[in-house]
DNA sequence: AGCAATGTCTATCAAGACTGTAGTCTCAGA
DNA sequence: TCTGAGACTACAGTCTTGATAGACATTGCT
């Protein structure tokens, strides 16, 4: 899997939405701003998430985005999914599965790609929007006070 | 990190070199064959894994390629890097260190793409050629009999 | 109703990467 | 010196990526 701009910025933006999930929509504007993302860029972005279900969005003034469903139900494989493609460092899951029965010369090889797709898969759907956010700020706190950070 | 068509014929030619190891010099026409591979396209992947001390080639008549070092001490890891770049989702490992340091609002983010890579590098990076080679039999052996293996 | 703000959509573009092909050069050995 | 093999250079077609422009549609407000 390879994330790419278009999918960094995806993340940045939902991350945003997520922390303003209590505030209603929000402006692509604002998001771009505070983001560091290029407006119109980010504008086809956010289409892509809308077709997907992942944010809802409401025209005219006074419009704007917003998350369809609460931070903690977005897990990152799932929009890095919609935005980069299968999480298997080559193909998909089914073509990894399917090679490993069709390609004896080479089963050891598709077996291993899956077994790389399963640990992605295993961090970035069991994180939600929510556990980023929360990741944040814990990362935060640890760097504001580093000596009190017990040792590991 | 996402494996290339040449990534993946890459791993296949030096699986197919691992196997040869005890023969000595193969020719490329004898890996493009069996291997399926475009004769062409595999000669410069060669030249790369060549130029990264990966393997050795032989000019002339008896001509041929070896790996350089016994297949068990060639890593998938160091292969995939030189050939399809870092194994990192996003960026590499020393840039997305700095991220985190350096974008606090999404710390989390960066940091959890850490996450992934080392996941991927665990794998890759203790996964040998001889390992791979192993795999593919142990694979081929428990499709002969289905019913002998144990269910899990 | 009409204006202004805002989001949507389509088209387009430039740059670069990726895949694959062709032709020529160079080297080693018979 | 001839032959078979890898090495190097160049290139073309296609796809992907990151980004921009501008026309169009919808809504809120006056």
């Amino acid at each position: 899997m390879k994330v790419s701009s278009r999918g960094l910025y995806a993340l940045k933006a939902l991350t945003h939405l997520a922390e303003a999930y209590a505030r209603g929509l929000v402006k692509i504007h604002e998001i771009a701003e505070e983001e560091q993302i290029p407006e119109k860029f980010l504008e086809g972005i956010l289409v892509t998430l809308k077709n997907a279900r992942i944010v809802a969005s409401q025209r005219g003034r006074e419009g704007g985005y917003r998350l369809r469903r609460p931070p903690a139900e977005v897990f990152l494989g799932e929009v890095v999914r919609i935005v980069d493609g299968p999480l298997a460092p080559f193909g998909d899951a089914v073509e990894l599965a399917y090679r490993v029965k069709t390609e004896p010369r080479h089963a050891g090889l598709f077996d291993l790609f899956l077994d790389v797709r399963n640990a992605a898969a295993r961090i970035l759907d069991h994180t939600s929007l929510a556990d980023l956010v929360g990741r944040n700020r814990r990362l935060l706190a640890a760097r504001a006070r580093p000596a009190a950070r017990p040792k590991r």
